[in-house]
DNA sequence: TAAATTTATATTGTACACAATATAATTGTA
DNA sequence: TACAATTATATTGTGTACAATATAAATTTA
């Protein structure tokens, strides 16, 4: 491939990432919509959800997003009343996040979305589930890659 | 994989795409910074490169973004003296975007960046370039579908 | 222990994304 | 040819992202 051809754009790998997210984005919205929740409020759930109480660094970790996203977030879910905002007694600077019962009954929700996209995703039709299987692997990989490189 | 699994955060698909896209997109940062353009802002000079002369829509249908993005991202590029917008005269509907001769300076300045991410990319070490020529096959098909079910 | 450093979260400012709506030009149709 | 429907772009409003900075608490160090 020759310099000029690297910027074509069916050359680039980052541009179909970044296409890729955000049309699923758009494939969930209709689905978290009836949660009356954004996606990113979908993935703090689900950590909240799988790990029980968090502080925001600890979901920071987990995907990737920094306080200057997570708390406006978490405030904007706390004031749907899905989640409480602690601060620590031990640790004044810490902030611990954790559901509600509302947040609580909101996974009951939430159980069917998975599978439904799955089901719209195979609507699709040309992708065998060895192929996705291989991919997510190689998906893993690559962001435990980029998280020590940035 | 039982109902509640499919909530956690390693079995989803979509959240490693959408973490692999914002981590690729730190990842050109500090290399665009040097063009002093963001990485959407990237895509559409990729576009205008590759293509010559485009409109808004025919941008919005390569890239997947509607012109809520596009217009105001356009206006910004256009105040950098990168692109020139026109309404045409046949159709006053139609805005053509095209590169300004800085705009197209900027080219050589970006010829370099794609090789500099695939340095930085390999220096991660676990992926193995067939693995990644895979990967991009099915994320190709992957955005098609994707494309084809929003 | 007082001062310097580090850590955890919050704030500010800019730039996307995108749904919903508006506007204006063009095309189709009665 | 009026007039309804469509098309292309723009605007508005909300919610991320993220760099840079601020703040306050905890820890380290002199």
């Amino acid at each position: 491939m020759k310099g000029a051809d690297m910027l074509n754009l069916e050359n680039q790998l980052c541009f179909p990432l970044y296409a890729a997210s955000r049309l699923t984005s758009q494939l969930y919205a209709p689905l978290l919509k009836e949660l009356d929740i954004t996606y990113p409020q979908y993935l703090v759930l689900l950590v909240l959800w799988q790990k029980g109480n968090q502080t925001v660094s600890e979901i920071s970790k987990q995907l990737y997003l920094d306080s200057g996203t997570l708390t406006p977030l978490l405030k904007r879910i706390e004031e749907k009343g899905l989640v409480h905002r602690t601060r620590s007694k031990a640790d004044e600077r810490i902030v611990s996040i954790g559901v509600t019962a509302e947040g609580t009954q909101l996974k009951e929700k939430a159980l069917c979305i998975p599978m439904q996209l799955i089901t719209s995703f195979k609507e699709g039709g040309n992708l065998t589930m060895e192929e996705v299987v291989a991919f997510k692997k190689t998906l893993d990989k690559m962001v435990g890659t980029l998280a020590r490189a940035v």
